[in-house]
DNA sequence: GCGACAG
DNA sequence: ATCTTGTCGC
């Protein structure tokens, strides 16, 4: 893999970005989604909760095989394709994902990628800052790293992460990621009644 | 070669 | 992320 060339493709799609204000009343709805590994594969899951109650509304969890390693600054090529899978063909008034957005070394990662080729607001969350990243490319809510995906400035995107995160991190996510892991999603559960 | 950084 | 018990630190 030319990781270079890779790296000169982020910097190009970079430029694409829009950084723009996001008006936080026209968000009705909100989604999240989260990759988890098992045995070669890789399984996404997708949720979708109304704003900013953040009730939750549906969920969608996709199995597909492991096609790429996890390199640092590279974590788009494995996460892309299961996380738009998951995904569908849902068009949430903005989505959260699971990895950086403006706050990576080259100002592209997956959650850019992801608001790019679906061309919606995206939002990076992270739990953990990548070396190299812009300074000021990056606000601190609670336990997560917001930075911008796209179609969203950094203020819109702290307002709404913020408004998403009673526990210190943002609600849908924490689903999603209960759900890639494998929670249980009967019609009773609890976790699914509210994000 | 070592270091080590989203998940 | 995932493998996994108890243990050190704030």
């Amino acid at each position: 893999m030319d990781f270079e060339k890779i790296a000169q493709i982020q910097m190009k799609l970079a430029k694409r970005v829009v950084e723009r204000p996001l008006d936080i009343s026209t968000v009705k709805t909100v989604g999240g989604v989260d990759v988890s590994y098992k045995g070669g594969k890789a399984r996404a899951a997708f949720v979708l909760c109304s704003f900013p109650e953040c009730r939750f509304l549906k969920f969608r969890i996709v199995e597909t095989e492991v096609t790429f390693p996890y390199v640092p600054t590279f974590f788009f090529l494995r996460e892309t394709k299961p996380a738009i899978m998951a995904i569908g063909r849902e068009k949430p008034g903005v989505l959260l994902v699971e990895g950086h957005g403006k706050a990576h070394p080259r100002g592209y990662g997956l959650a850019s990628h992801i608001g790019l080729v679906l061309n919606i607001p995206t939002i990076g969350v992270a739990k953990k800052l990548l070396r190299g990243s812009p300074p000021g490319s990056w606000v601190k809510v609670g336990k997560a790293y917001v930075s911008v995906g796209h179609l969203v400035d950094l203020a819109s995107a702290v307002e709404i992460v913020k408004a998403l995160s009673p526990e210190g991190y943002p609600q849908p996510l924490k689903l999603a990621d209960k759900l890639s892991k494998g929670a249980c999603y009967g019609q009773n559960n609890s976790a699914c009644e509210t994000c």
